[in-house]
DNA sequence: CATATTTGACCAGG
DNA sequence: CCTGGTCAAATATG
């Protein structure tokens, strides 16, 4: 569903709304990675108030930033303080921003998302042949570009740690591009059946930035609790998350997000017999709890989880009018929040 | 010993 | 046929 260009780069200075539009995306960024963490995190009020607190100070600078944002007003730069500055970049609002830049710039960012379909669609077919043949059209896979500044620590030039753990299984010279390509899956994805592919490439012209393109969704970090978390969403945050995080069949109001909950790896197809549906056959069938079974591939069946969006539009538009200045430096947190967890 | 990375081969799509 | 994406054996790492 998203196409930027190639080789756009995002050199232009950008205007006050659109660095709240980035700072609202990485809002909803930040409340996914708290919804991931949920389970783990449950014991951990002050870890939850911290994130909590990130959360609402990233969406309250946006919002800040929007009331005082003058309609227009691109001419000069902006005039954004340092902090903010340094925020932006950070991979996640880079992103943002060539989003924002590759077409939509009105809020109504998800109203097109929305259109998209899990397609999961996988039907009966099982008798097909080798490898490489995912069921999906790997057409309507979601892709979201990012960049993402070298880590200039003395460590490798590996792209810094988001908040999930992959494992490579690729690598390629890619024409016309100067460094390789590596490829990145998550490396849960057979506890999880997780779809969530990544890749990594370094731009041409500068050495110390990473392209990173994410490719799918997680669907592992499932809280080992209920999957009883009534999402709520229907305000136009939810809807803003989206380009980040495109669920899966969802509208951007109401959507059988019950469905997700449950997760389902309702794929009719048999899995493909004999045929070695192409060495990835993981077979891994009673992952963590019980698992259902699913004689496929990987990439399929979603199960999916309710954002949590909601949670944090929840929190702002309940209280906070106009909150502090935009001190929201919120820290790298590239801790170890490792999933590493099985159990789940 | 288990798990992650490397790397050439394989495959499908353009 | 070329190219990008993936697999999987070999290798590295703990």
């Amino acid at each position: 569903m998203f196409h930027f260009d190639p080789r756009a780069k995002q050199k232009n200075p950008m205007d006050p709304v659109q660095q709240a539009l980035s700072l609202i995306l990485h809002g909803c960024r930040l409340t996914k990675e708290l919804e991931a963490r949920l389970g783990d995190l449950a014991n951990q009020p002050e870890t939850l108030s911290k994130s909590c607190d990130d959360i609402i100070n990233t969406f309250a600078s946006a919002k800040e930033m929007l009331n005082n944002a003058h309609p227009h007003q691109g001419s000069s730069q902006q005039q954004t303080d340092p902090s903010l500055q340094e925020l932006l970049n950070y991979g996640v609002i880079t992103q943002a921003m060539d989003m924002i830049q590759s077409g939509r710039t009105s809020i109504s960012i998800g109203a097109e998302i929305q259109a998209m379909e899990v397609s999961d669609s996988a039907g009966g077919s099982s008798s097909s042949s080798q490898r490489s043949h995912r069921s999906s059209s790997k057409h309507d896979e979601e892709k979201c570009r990012m960049r993402v500044p070298a880590p200039q620590m003395g460590n490798t030039d590996l792209p810094p740690e988001d908040n999930y753990t992959w494992r490579k299984y690729g690598q390629k010279e890619i024409l016309g591009s100067r460094y390789p390509r590596a490829y990145y899956r998550c490396t849960h994805q057979k506890l999880y059946n997780c779809p969530a592919k990544k890749q990594v490439q370094r731009l041409d012209n500068d050495f110390h930035t990473f392209e990173v393109t994410y490719i799918g969704q997680h669907t592992c970090h499932m809280s080992s609790t209920a999957p009883s978390i009534a999402p709520l969403i229907q305000d136009p945050m939810a809807m803003v998350s989206q380009p980040t995080l495109p669920p899966p069949t969802s509208s951007s109001s109401v959507a059988p997000l019950g469905t997700w909950l449950s997760m389902e790896f309702s794929l009719g197809s048999g899995s493909s017999p004999g045929g070695r549906g192409g060495g990835d056959a993981v077979a891994s069938a009673a992952a963590g709890g019980g698992a259902a079974s699913m004689g496929s591939r990987y990439g399929r069946e979603v199960v999916e989880f309710p954002a949590v969006a909601d949670m944090a539009d929840a929190m702002f538009n309940s209280g906070s009018s106009s909150s502090n200045s935009m001190d929201f430096i919120f820290p790298h947190m590239e801790d170890k929040w490792e999933a590493g967890d099985k159990a789940n």
